[in-house]
DNA sequence: TATAATATACCCACTACTACGGATTTTCTC
DNA sequence: GAGAAAATCCGTAGTAGTGGGTATATTATA
């Protein structure tokens, strides 16, 4: 199986390669430490597997999900996440990808969901499937944040001011207040300080 | 070279111990996902080299290399972090430690760091020799928040208001208006989200 | 094409914080 | 005990954001 790798810290990538290496049916036909360089040879190579993880800089995982699936939709995907907050989970996993593994997670979870993986299922890590089903279980409350509410929490979190972000986005501040306002009620936060801590948590910063 | 892990990480545990497995001189003889595991281990066994991250549930890394220096002064530390802020990397530093090394440095710079600190050598990172260089080229501002300071930042980032911490600390708004300005001045923020951001590269939330 | 979801826009009253300013007391250090 | 650093306190004016509404245009989606 023909693997490439993407993350962002080279310790854990040299430590992933050695793992996998000493498995003799799985091959490492590349690595990247940005989601730029990871496109660019999938775009020139076949690759059967992508393993990569969701933070990366500029580019981000789940970005780079979307753009592999369209180049090369026959590339299986793993994402190997530190993340385990609800909204972004649920969010990576609507892409399709077929499995989500945490970095808490040993090394045999890993080559567990490559197997899986390979043989055609889906593999989810079991943090990852308590979270999932504790969501159906309370649902009420996940709605999801919209693409421009979004753009909006990532340029507050820029520290612009409304009257900056509604320059920038060519809308009136009245928007950008209703936009914030309906942040704030979603993401549950009454201050500012909340939402940003939502935004590290989810990783929009 | 009897050396122990301390990651929360599993996989990147279970990559690093694959690396360093390779090398006959060096051996992994534990390995703890918490700080406070580590630390059991350390009384009992006589451990000659101690990696660790910096970021750990509970107990951090900073709080983990102080007591190893007290109950095992002859343990010589790495630190391998993805942190590179200034004020953190100083301040742990300040601990003694023997080498400090980034996750995106590659396993090649750890190694290199295990053998120099063996030698009883002290290494640092180049990104993290770039940054103490950096810091005495600039050192205008370098002046850290007192214990007052950081206490009322972390108030603010526990989303009290200044009202609140007032009253909770039994001094006037004003003072909290003060030291609220202090802060912003010192860290050179000058917006809410910006002093909140600088918490979080600063761990102190 | 009907319906829902999203994005857009506005009003008004209120409050928390900012940006200037200056001043005094407590605590530490030499 | 002098001097510095830190912590305390205050005024006044202005602004950015909050919280409560309501309403229309646009875009998906069934």
């Amino acid at each position: 199986m023909k693997i490439f790798l993407v993350d962002d810290h080279a310790i854990l990538l040299d430590g992933i390669k050695s793992i996998l290496e000493r498995e003799p049916a799985l091959k490492v036909i590349g690595e990247a430490n940005t989601a730029e360089i990871a496109l660019e040879f999938i775009k020139q190579n076949e690759v059967e597997l992508l393993i990569t993880d969701f933070n990366l800089p500029e580019m981000d995982g789940l970005a780079l999900v979307r753009l592999v699936k369209k180049i090369s939709p026959k590339t299986k995907i793993i994402m190997l996440s530190m993340h385990d907050e609800v909204h972004l989970v649920k969010e990576i996993l609507k892409e399709g990808i077929d499995g989500y593994i945490l970095k808490n997670d040993s090394h045999k979870e890993l080559l567990s969901a490559i197997t899986a993986v390979n043989a055609g299922k889906i593999y989810l890590s079991n943090d990852i499937n308590k979270i999932i089903i504790n969501s159906l279980q309370f649902p009420d409350e996940e709605r999801m944040l919209t693409d421009r509410e979004r753009e909006i929490l990532k340029l507050i979190a820029k520290e612009f001011s409304n009257r900056d972000i509604a320059d920038q986005l060519f809308i009136s501040e009245r928007t950008v207040e209703t936009h914030r306002k309906n942040i704030f009620r979603k993401t549950k936060t009454n201050s500012l300080v909340g939402l940003i801590k939502f935004a590290y948590a989810n990783n929009l910063i």
